[in-house]
DNA sequence: AGTGTTTTCTTGACTCATTCCAGTTTGTGC
DNA sequence: GCACAAACTGGAATGAGTCAAGAAAACACT
């Protein structure tokens, strides 16, 4: 754990990953640095796609660790859990700014989305019912590109019901 | 299985049940009565409380049973279907107008919001990288009166089996 | 009402994502 | 270097939901 430093952190997206997880009062781990890495250039991947990358990288990794790094990242504001309806959670590094997302139905692939006013407009429900609501979670559901073109898969069991959202 | 119909509608909440399922090309059955019933007058409840309602009142029905009635109405218009992540499905029998939830993270209570003061802008993502948008998802998440006031223990799992209030 | 056909319900095994457990390994402060 | 706690391994388990094959019931027609 000496030499082999040299930080080759050819992308340098994310800063010196091993200073922000002992920042966080994380422990430096290989797992863990290769999840963070790998999220860091691969976006809303599901705990699957993680734990194979990391594999790939590390030679081998129990599920449990990648499942441990994710929520211990999440907990500690490193990483964003997101969990659309219907299909396996996703993680991002994004957690600073308030952003929502563009789901596809079908495929689950998941997109960034700003908030149209940038801040947080749709912090406000008209009524709370004594709720101490902390968040508001907007989630664009539709058919990405691909999912459009191609046939009608599995997925999508015909839902032909189109109504004007308010 | 014969003498028992006397039509015993009592609640009549929601309507004439057998009507709304005919018109919806449903077969009437028991355990269909039964869950449109008990969602009517129990909205936001989860697969597992209405299978117990109705066992209740029918004696007993299958748990795939629940489950295929509550898809063939979901599929028919009869009910929507909401899922929080990190919890159990619910459903509710407002399927007409387009409302928002607001869900309690710790005991996954949910109750409905209605759109937010400036509801369209959310509506309209400033980038839809090619997707093909439908629906434009919030919830609003938070902690209910009861578990705000409760001990700030962990995730509760509540598996409290026939809540009968609202 | 009786019959037939289609849809729906029952039972039970099964999938998938995720978590729990017990034991071993590894990073970090001393 | 040493010790301790945090992190990882491997396997089994959980919970929500689904699939499949056969039995039962609901609707339609005579």
């Amino acid at each position: 754990m000496t030499l082999s430093a040299t930080n080759g952190n050819t992308a340098g997206s994310a800063g010196d990953l091993p200073e922000r997880l002992r920042a966080a009062g994380l422990r430096v781990t290989k797992p863990r640095l290769a999840v963070l890495r790998w999220l860091a250039e691969h976006p809303h991947s599901t705990a699957d796609q993680v734990t194979t990358a990391v594999r790939q990288q590390l030679g081998s990794v129990s599920t449990q660790a990648v499942y441990d790094v994710l929520h211990a990242c999440s907990g500690a504001g490193l990483l964003r859990r997101i969990e659309p309806a219907g299909h396996p959670a996703r993680f991002e590094t994004r957690t600073a700014d308030n952003h929502h997302h563009l789901v596809c139905r079908r495929c689950g692939r998941t997109e960034d989305v700003d908030c149209v006013h940038g801040a947080a407009p749709c912090l406000a429900p008209s009524t709370t019912a004594g709720y101490l609501v902390d968040e508001a979670e907007v989630v664009f559901w539709g058919y990405c590109p691909e999912c459009r073109t191609s046939a009608p898969g599995p997925e999508e069991p015909s839902h032909h019901h189109e109504e004007g959202r308010s």
